[in-house]
DNA sequence: CTCATATTAGTACCAAGTGCTAATAGCGGG
DNA sequence: CCCGCTATTAGCACTTGGTACTAATATGAG
């Protein structure tokens, strides 16, 4: 059981980083040596104690929270916007948008920032996309900037539509295309129930 | 300055929801009062103290983490896949997916589901999206669990093109389509450099 | 003035530690 | 067998940021 000083080291380490909530004490008892000694691994890894690591882990994603917030409502930050006419939107291509292998942007963070910018310039907040063309033209990599443009383009009031086209650039290069056919949900017709 | 009970505790309230982070002590320095009368307040309040209100924010994204990464790769879980051929994957709606407003779920995050599962279908894994079409049949709300099933209907090797049909349902019902032109990446074509 | 509410003070106690000293165990050499 | 060394264990004082409880003091309203 009680194998190696190091062993016990390596096993704890893991141990905290898969369950950071975990007390001295606790994790004394899974090793089956005393607290004394875990504290000492602690020291030796310079592990931090238990408050520490949950204080870390709670500012880490409080800090998160404000930037994932607001990329949940709108995805890319809008700079400019004429209701019902145009708008434009950045997004900063970041690591966690892009695949591993190959360091390009997954599509559908692409699709999100001209999806979300159709549907803000939209006087009317609740819209729904109804169809969409889209052409990935060029791939986007992450430290780069994407300029999304939204153009209303077309307005059909009798049937509540209304039809985008947003074409999004990277250093003026055109990466994306796509037209969206936007339904506006004007007050009454809340009877889609379900 | 210091005016009613009713006054200092809204501002208090207030003042721990933006920093949760806050110790009694600072806080009675704030507002002028001794830490008794901030004990007293939290307890009217229901407030927990330092430690458990960091916890649990740290619980809470220690959960998401678990369930945010794999979101990132693949959108969705797939429950079946046959390489080249088909793939279904399943989506469970939740609350931050949709529009505050209306319930509805924002369209990316379909076009997110079917979109990385025609990348997962494909067999090549470097695969990205060229154009695509949409359609958003009926919208879909939170606690509704979406299913997509993605089949490949079509192939070009010669120009590295492969076509995947992508039809979700809520309850049988059909909520997306989705067609998608993608380009596989073989080995070589590295060159595409920006 | 008196009663009630609000506030402050003070004490004992807790969890989960740090820091430090000291004792003990186990083992390898010589 | 004893020496030296590392590893482990024990014990105590102290720290933070509290809880729980009791008691004293303000303060304003009737």
């Amino acid at each position: 059981m009680k194998k190696t000083k190091k062993e016990r080291q390596m096993a704890l380490t893991a141990s905290i980083k898969e369950n950071p909530f975990v007390t001295d004490e606790e994790l004394s008892a899974n090793f089956g040596v005393s607290v004394q000694t875990i504290r000492l691994d602690r020291m030796e890894l310079s592990i931090p104690e238990l408050r520490e690591r949950i204080k870390h882990v709670a500012v880490k994603t409080f800090e998160d929270e404000v930037k994932s917030l607001p990329i949940d409502e709108v995805i890319g930050e809008i700079i400019d916007i004429e209701l019902d006419e145009k708008a434009i939107s950045l997004f900063d291509v970041k690591p966690e948008h892009v695949f591993q292998r190959n360091q390009i942007a997954r599509g559908h963070h692409l699709f999100a920032q001209a999806n979300s910018l159709a549907v803000a310039v939209m006087n009317d907040e609740l819209a729904l996309t109804v169809k969409s063309e889209l052409q990935f033209l060029r791939p986007v990599r992450a430290g780069q900037r994407v300029v999304a443009k939204a153009q209303v383009i077309d307005r059909n009031p009798e049937k509540n539509r209304a039809y985008v086209k947003v074409v999004s650039t990277v250093d003026q290069a055109t990466v994306f295309i796509g037209t969206f056919e936007m339904y506006r949900m004007t007050e009454q017709s809340e009877g889609d129930g379900n």
